[in-house]
DNA sequence: CATGAATGAGCGTTCATTCAT
DNA sequence: AATGAATGAACGCTCATTCAT
């Protein structure tokens, strides 16, 4: 039951780095300034980890949200897109309040420019997604629950207009949308879904 | 109508930095290289920048495409949607394909990360599109073409999709979705559109 | 007759030491090397020497081969050059291909270039083998054997010769110099020796 | 005839840090201490040499006596080795009065502890004398001056006998020595050498 | 005694910025 | 206007040294 003290210190420094690394990009972060936010003499990142760079991939690898997004939709497979959809965009919407989650997005976002190792994590973050819905909706389209079609362009639909929608609500605040609730984007997506590619 | 040649040189230095910048990020690039891709003495950005980040967000400012996207709704009120949208979607991928445009949306989502006000500028170019777009849906569903609803919903769901495949297909390269030719893409994006939302 | 502990572990660190320093060289040495190298906490080390340099300087104390290359010359008075002067090349070869003297030699000679502490231990070294060898050799002279000369400039004959040599062929590894043997070089001497000094 | 001043600048640099180098090493000098010494900003090294090393192999380059050794035996196969040989000693006792010349060798010689490329130079240094010498020496035997033997090991003893003095003498200043001059020895080395392989 | 985490000064190097020319 | 040498602060990182345990 006790934590390992070494992971506690790696732990402290991540998470002290997150926010850093997230406000001014891994290029734009010093040592000295996790460090500091950390509350350690900047040698001592040294001593957990190999260099910035591993502190920095280590963070992604730690709190990008690959795995954690995935719902069980093999376990969903007589379950209709009336009930998974909603159940998708709250696990997103969860999933985009999260603070750690959201500052990773961020920074792979931003580090994709650069860097070409961050593109292609974003893109698997975003297949993790993508992939097993598509395969949920070619078991729909099978069951005779949707109208036969490109599996893959209807998982995009789903899943671009709810990352659009929570990006645009709830990270950016945006005015217009304040006026709709997470509920009401919920219907109103499957409503779009239904009658575009119900049988 | 003789052109400034002081303005001559500061565009001369911004559209040799823009694709540096792009390329490595603010903080990777160094005065040393835009000088030497604007094929003049470092010195010299100061003459004409108060420094770097002047030059930046000059460049941002300069270069953003606000207003470029703006497809004249106003006098397609009465073209139905399977005619403007797909031009719609070719406009905002003739946008991203353009070298220029691309090099400063790159640039504008990473300092997303840093700069609020860049945020500000994003949200506002996206709302440039989707106002407009909405008002000519409210005027489509009066005509009787579109079912009564919100106006705004169904115009996110044709940014955001159109985006989202973009990104992924003509940014991203992803394999998965080199399969789809953006013509492709319009014609799945009318047929979803008017089958959720047609009257 | 006990070994003091504290002295074993002195030894310990002291022996493991000499190696990586005469490897590396006192700047190019962490003390993280020395402690790995002697199998103990880097923090160890200061419990029983004051600091690196303190090891260092007590490592070429200890080791310095000063007395060891003595030969004694004292019994040896009635023995002709022909036989003491291999036997003579012979201790400084044997001297210099011993691992441990050698390394600290080389510390020594790197030594000397900053701290003008260890030329005069290097020289305090040479004399001590010149002197002898002076004083023998005016022995020598004394019974008839050597014709009169600089008794000193003779010793340096011999030493320069034999060092110059061992150091090229034993150390350098030089090419043309593997040709000859010790004993090849231990010849030409005693025939360059007696020719030019012999009675 | 004006000094282009950027080769200027790079000497000044050079002769500030070679005593620098030849008093702490390679590792045990910094480029703060470099350029303090040359009375320069840490930086502005960089504009000169392209690192550290750079500068540290660049003064060797430049410094080194390699070829400036040489004496022009070719022209000298007729002059016999009692004329030519006090003009070597003088020509090496020039050398290792020479300030920057003695800094370049003590460098050498406590650099080859560490770094094999300064062990390569001392050697072919060494070579750049010995190898002329003993072919000059050929030469002697060919012409009846000397008695046939092994060259190579003859010059050796020049050299090693005269280095050997002079570094004890000239360098070290031991008391011992001081009583000869250059000129005493060199009668001494012409003594022995042809007493010892004159035909 | 012994450990190894922790410190902070200092390293080689880069680079935004200044300035004499 | 324009150059490019020069500055010096700051970077990522290493390491001698200290110290709580």
């Amino acid at each position: 039951m006790q934590a390992d003290p070494r992971d506690e210190r790696r732990k402290q420094i991540m998470e002290a780095a997150l926010p850093v690394f997230a406000a001014n990009g891994f290029h734009g972060t010093s040592n000295r300034a996790i460090a500091s936010a950390a509350g350690i003499a900047p040698g001592l990142i040294y001593w957990y980890f190999k260099n910035k760079e591993d502190l920095f991939t280590t963070i992604l690898d730690t709190y990008a949200p690959f795995s954690r997004i995935a719902i069980p939709f093999a376990t969903l497979a007589e379950v209709p897109p009336q009930v998974v959809l909603p159940r998708l965009v709250a696990r997103i919407a969860e999933l985009m309040t999260d603070r750690r989650t959201l500052l990773v997005m961020r920074l792979l976002i931003a580090e994709t420019i650069t860097n070409p190792d961050a593109g292609l994590r974003l893109n698997s973050m975003v297949k993790s997604i993508l992939d097993p819905l598509a395969e949920y909706l070619r078991g729909q389209i099978a069951r005779g629950r949707l109208r036969d079609g490109e599996a893959l362009l209807m998982a995009q639909t789903v899943i671009s207009m709810t990352v659009f929608f929570l990006i645009r609500r709830v990270v950016g605040q945006d005015a217009d949308l304040l006026a709709y609730t997470i509920d009401d984007f919920s219907i109103f997506l499957v409503a779009t879904f239904m009658a575009a590619y119900g049988a």
